[in-house]
DNA sequence: TATTTATTTCCATATGTCTGGAAATATCGA
DNA sequence: TCGATATTTCCAGACATATGGAAATAAATA
């Protein structure tokens, strides 16, 4: 992963409703959900949740695909998973202890390290 | 971790120097690395580094000790892990092929599922 | 075509972040 | 105590982000 492309997916992580709704979105999977339904669901106004879907968007980590007036949004696991060995990367050059995680299918062997 | 911690750390992650830098202190480990060293390494001026580092610091992920005349920051291992699980920890309830990581310790299994 | 529903775009305001010059603080060695 | 070194704090300008009202676009339905 390039380091814009992980400095644009951690900003767009790190507010909270846009937060809130990567995850409502991680846990319905590839059913996806509508954009209104997310405004509602976190109780934010339909402009503002739009704005932030799109910032969401634009770093990847999800996409848009429109269902007859509605317009489901979805993650894309890729770069969820891009992100996370991104980061636990560093510490498992030499310091494997420090980030304690394993990523499968990342080298020959079964951990990141 | 509580949402507004890995808000903060989030945020703190996503700037160009900050994610530089603690990369560069991810990479050297307990030595830990000065104020000054940092700033010259990623060819930042001292008091925008030193900004940079207080940001950092504040959002947990690096402690600061004085030794003499310099001032030694060093990352704080358990935060980064903490950090890692909160994000994998929504993909692992129910769609675990979508983070792709394992956490040890997490619970009695040992992945993050 | 007119109406309702779903979502986005436009816009202005308020707030926050990034940056680096200059001054302040802290420590060491002479 | 003085000067040099290391770092932070103060400050102000430039820029970016968050927010939500109002209007625009898009699709279904009557």
């Amino acid at each position: 992963m390039e380091i814009n492309t992980a400095i644009s997916a951690l900003g767009a992580l790190a507010q909270e409703h846009r937060l809130a709704a990567f995850r409502l979105l991680v846990r319905v999977g590839e059913d996806g959900m509508a954009a209104g339904d997310l405004a509602r669901s976190l109780a934010v106004p339909h402009n503002t949740m739009s704005t932030h879907l799109s910032v969401l968007s634009q770093a990847g980590l999800i996409t848009s695909q429109r269902n007859g007036r509605s317009i489901i949004y979805r993650i894309v696991p890729d770069v969820m998973r891009d992100l996370l060995g991104f980061l636990a990367d560093d510490c498992c050059q030499g310091r494997p202890e420090l980030c304690g995680i394993a990523v499968p299918g990342k080298t020959s062997t079964s951990t990141c390290c």
